[in-house]
DNA sequence: CAGTGGTCTAGACCACGTC
DNA sequence: ACGTGGTCTAGACCACTGG
């Protein structure tokens, strides 16, 4: 889009061609302050500024895009509700930084009866690619036959096999991806797609159904064919609002449960 | 900043009463547009306009707080956030009118494979009281023995009987509940909670496992004992966070599944 | 101290719905 | 045609943070 913005040297120079250019890729009808949003998110996509870094100030974005403070400040808010971003007053605003604690158990709602949380113990079994049939690229918004790779795994809660997973990306967002990089990875795989291939998952859609187990589900959670396992269907976005991960969790429920709170305030949520 | 100019102001010309009670209410270090929002939730709170009813335009208000439009519009977007207000470009801002889908769909996130949510009928098919064993007293804070109301719902989705309830109330939060009452309501139950008994629930906490059908369910469900379900235990908190309702759902996810949509901010929420 | 975000103003023009 | 909310401007002063 505009690489320099925010770079004030830049600016000043070249201006009217800046504005012309500027202009030319602004949509038809869309306000000028989501604009502004998708030019921040694709700058933060490109690592202009790193997690943790502060952006420019908003008087120096209002110069850089042309449009008064008030815009900038419509697109920063909306930014910082889609937690891309953070104020601190007085000092600048942030590029969210994101631990290891956040992305784990931010979507990973596997708990004990007890509502204890623990760590789970993660083990790559499988690695590969395929092609997308109807479902998976519906589901990705890919088109069938595109390429896919997929990933499964199993995890362990204090000793106890829990949960398979079965994750299929979109090749074509995750450039390299390798079972090396998967399997040597030091957090969650969520931080693995934010910090190598620049997909950050914001928002998550799951499904969840009882269902039995099949030989293969059997044999890796040491249960018998035909046990009930907790079948969740999960659909990861990432800011854009592109389907970036589908992934299906069997659950072995016996010990741990899937738990949620749910506000008031949050209807509506269960079906956008 | 001196806010009840304006509002002398208005009151000179004589408009109505309602700045007059506002004033009074004004904080100290208080931003502008908290102050407005907290006044007109409280005018919305005394009836001023009722549910499905406008509210004055974002001038006459401005004019009747004596606060800048642009103040207006803060607190009138945080209403809309907080889903008091509902705005139509054109027409005008409009208290929300909280009707049965409100509650049916906040907390009820049963839908088809295919997304589509569907009216639940619902068949009450059995209401009794007993002694709170250990863990329903201490799932709804209440002393082991106390008295405990038990109601059994069967939820059928387009003919196919889908969903079996079963309900825990503590008796003495909802005295004089009765069969008739809960079986003649024209709402939710938890409309019924709110409108007879005071009870407004805010908040909701579930467990998900995997069983299998016993006797009883299979029955109801019109399946095989040992076909798989889904089971839900929810508790439901008051506005004051104390438990008022213990439910186990148990759900044939063969065409209806449970959904959710997680967000990133809503972090934390997992286990709370 | 200078620079940041937080709040607020007093307008403007536009898109939309109703009459 | 008119009034509504939606967007946008070009400033202002404040509270807070850091050097």
């Amino acid at each position: 889009m505009i690489p320099s913005i925010g770079v004030d040297v830049a600016l000043r120079r070249g201006e009217d061609m800046m504005e012309l250019h500027i202009r030319e890729l602004r949509k038809f009808d869309e306000p000028l302050y989501k604009w502004v949003k998708r030019g921040l998110i694709e700058l933060i996509g490109l690592g202009t500024w790193r997690p943790a870094q502060a952006i420019p100030s908003e008087r120096k974005l209002s110069e850089g895009f042309g449009v008064s403070m008030g815009t900038i400040r419509r697109a920063l808010d909306e930014l910082v509700d889609d937690d891309v971003l953070v104020r601190h007053q007085g000092r600048g605003t942030f590029v969210t930084a994101h631990d290891r604690n956040r992305y784990l158990f931010s979507f990973f709602n596997v708990c004990g009866h007890d509502g204890q949380r623990i760590y789970p113990v993660v083990n790559l079994i499988d690695f590969d690619s395929l092609r997308a049939d109807a479902f998976v690229a519906r589901s990705l918004s890919i088109s069938p036959g595109a390429k896919v790779v997929r990933v499964r795994n199993l995890l362990t809660l204090k000793g106890v096999p829990t949960l398979v997973d079965e994750i299929l990306l979109p090749a074509a967002r995750f450039a390299g991806i390798s079972r090396e990089r998967v399997a040597d990875r030091s957090g969650t795989l969520y931080q693995l797609y934010e910090e190598q291939f620049r997909q950050s998952v914001t928002r998550i859609e799951e499904r969840l159904r009882a269902t039995v187990a099949n030989a293969q589900q059997a044999a890796d959670l040491a249960v018998d064919p035909g046990y009930p396992l907790l079948h969740i269907v999960r659909r990861a976005f990432a800011v854009d609002g592109t389907p970036i991960e589908l992934r299906h969790s069997f659950v072995k429920t016996e010990h741990y449960e899937y738990s949620r709170t749910l506000h008031e305030a949050d209807r509506g949520r269960g079906r956008d």
